[in-house]
DNA sequence: GCGTCTGCTCGAATCGATTCGACCGAACCG
DNA sequence: CGGTTCGGTCGAATCGATTCGAGCAGACGC
């Protein structure tokens, strides 16, 4: 260890050392030039007796431009997003996929603060991409901001805005094909829990004046638009905090303690944590699933503390995160990259069956 | 939108087109030196008209020697490290205290590779401190490349180096604490279900060699040590993937399904997650939680799918993390600040009772 | 009216690497 | 044996900012 206050040993000090110069010295560590396998035996010699752990990551990306660095933006506190396994998902492809490049991942939340917080915050730091994949629906103060600086952006959807590359779902088609399912096993009173419209939404019934159909490529409003062309007079609730078996449990309560007449056979829910959430709260009103309630999810995660398998449109998460660090990496490598559609499938669970009767 | 191949502005370009020297312009960007407001307002105006976003971070890091990043190391893949709800929590409160300062985090993963393809990662990436937040047992091969950096380490316990400042708990004290609440309750046979206690341990009954005393700052060797000292004789299983619900399903399962006379009245889990699985796994096999068993967790974490508030011990994840950001930032502002230890209280819930009969 | 102080601005050095073109000696070619 | 090539090394420019000390003009005090 070095003490305190005693300079680190910088290339220059290695190649002196070594007797050799600079730029010879900086040929040895990152491989490119040729060097003469004594040479770079005497440097190398030299920095392990100086302790030189190798060149300052900082000035060498100010040269080279490379920052070494992508950003994950994550809509506020890193607990939420968190919360939600999808996310966690895409964001282990994307490590996966960014894995073989030099290049780390930045989390950028916002505990606290509004959303304006962020920009002066993302000001300071160096990225080579960002990705928006944690985010909830709206538009994002930081997409400006990055594209002024010219930072490649990426998303799976949200924000919509053309700069950003994107993998998308058919949101509308994949909602609407699951509810389909349904109807066709016999479900006609059909009640949807559905993610924030807007980052301003509070929990309960989706006002009308916060779909709209410009903006179909959020998935809360897409899925939604799916979920009514099959079913276009379900009640539709919206959780407040996005997917989390919290918001799921409150909307299923409010949807299923109801006269019997009343309550839905079957509930959509957006997504699997939302829709583990009614299952719960069916169970506490003592309902069984699926024999009572038919419900079903979106995303297609692993929920190994839920004793049913749901039934839910697989969305691949990893898969997806994969895909967004493969745009990352081409884009990186000189590339431009464009948007894709990514498809998803219908996988029957157990937790959907014909209503009773 | 800057064109490609276009030369983005920096600092120079925006004084000379307002006139001024670089200097004067980057005093008024940091707001460091006296600037006359004209002068300030001309160069302000320059910078929108070219759309110059902000001095480069990376030539400003360089300068000022800080990188803006703190490296979060997590112990193989993301999906595993962020299914751990206690260490999210510890990562959001590190996040809410680091959010004071111009600093962002990065996550730093092994997907697939070594512990040591680490190092070659590490080493391109320019940090201003490291927390081993999310490692599990063992050593870390990455400690000794940052030593030699002079990079300063926090961690939560393990890896358990001297150079790495610490917010630990008393993780034998704390065990052995729940443990006797259990034995007051009047149970005798009592199990535990333990994280690994090595990085290479498998799932399945704790091989007597791999617990060493020298390693009691592991939390799951120090939890287990202090649970013996209250049932030197209980059967002790670990998982072979850290805190899981699957690991406590499996565990659950085993130490459940025998003969009612060997059965044990009470599990102590590690963790709430592996207690939630346990809880899962006695009432798959028609127990009832407490009445037929006791089950208590460590950790105090929120798991809104629980249909029971667990027995645990509280170490309040985010603010621990919170104190290790209070860490890091004073390490960053130039202080040397030490170790510390965490209380951590029992908070009784519904899943124990005194044993049947 | 002269010296001093204050407020503002600037030039130049610096952070620690990368990289391009020049250079040099040795080997190779005809 | 002269000319060319090539492997190996080096010096200097560069990346884009920050910062320190110097300089300069105007205000102020006496």
């Amino acid at each position: 260890m070095v003490s305190r206050g005693q300079a680190r040993p910088t290339l220059r000090t290695v190649a002196e050392r070594a007797g050799v110069s600079v730029s010879t010295a900086s040929l040895v560590f990152s491989g490119k030039g040729p060097v003469a396998t004594a040479t770079a035996e005497r440097v190398k010699e030299a920095a392990a007796e100086l302790g030189f752990a190798g060149p300052n990551p900082l000035a060498s990306s100010l040269r080279q431009g490379r920052a070494g660095a992508v950003g994950v933006l994550v809509d506020g506190r890193l607990q939420m997003a968190f919360r939600d396994p999808f996310a966690i998902a895409v964001l282990d492809g994307l490590a996966e996929e960014l894995e073989s490049i030099p290049t780390g991942m930045l989390l950028i939340g916002q505990p606290s603060g509004s959303p304006e917080s962020t920009v002066p915050r993302l000001a300071g730091l160096a990225l080579d991409a960002v990705v928006f994949s944690l985010c909830g629906p709206g538009d994002h103060p930081a997409v400006e901001h990055l594209a002024a600086r010219g930072i490649p952006m990426f998303s799976t959807g949200v924000p919509a805005d053309r700069r950003i590359t994107q993998v998308r779902v058919d949101e509308r088609g994949a909602a609407a094909e699951i509810a389909r399912y349904l109807h066709r096993l016999g479900h006609r009173r059909v009640a949807t829990v559905a993610m924030p419209m807007l980052p301003s939404s509070v929990a309960g019934p989706v006002p009308e004046g916060e779909v709209s159909h410009r903006s179909a490529s959020v998935p809360s409003v897409g899925r939604l638009l799916g979920f009514r062309d099959v079913f276009p007079d379900g009640a539709a609730l919206q959780t407040g905090d996005g997917s989390s078996v919290e918001g799921g449990i409150a909307a299923g309560r409010a949807l299923l303690d109801v006269p019997v007449a009343e309550r839905p056979t079957a509930i959509v829910a957006q997504s699997d944590v939302i829709a583990a959430g009614v299952v719960i709260a069916a169970e506490e009103l003592g309902l069984t699933v699926p024999a009572d309630l038919s419900v079903t999810g979106f995303d297609g995660v692993d929920l190994p503390w839920l004793p049913h398998r749901l039934t839910t449109m697989d969305q691949q998460g990893r898969e997806k995160g994969r895909i967004l660090g493969t745009l990352v990496r081409r884009t990186l490598a000189g590339g431009r990259p464009r948007s894709i559609t990514q498809p998803v499938t219908l996988r029957e669970g157990t937790t959907t069956a014909p209503p009773r009767g």
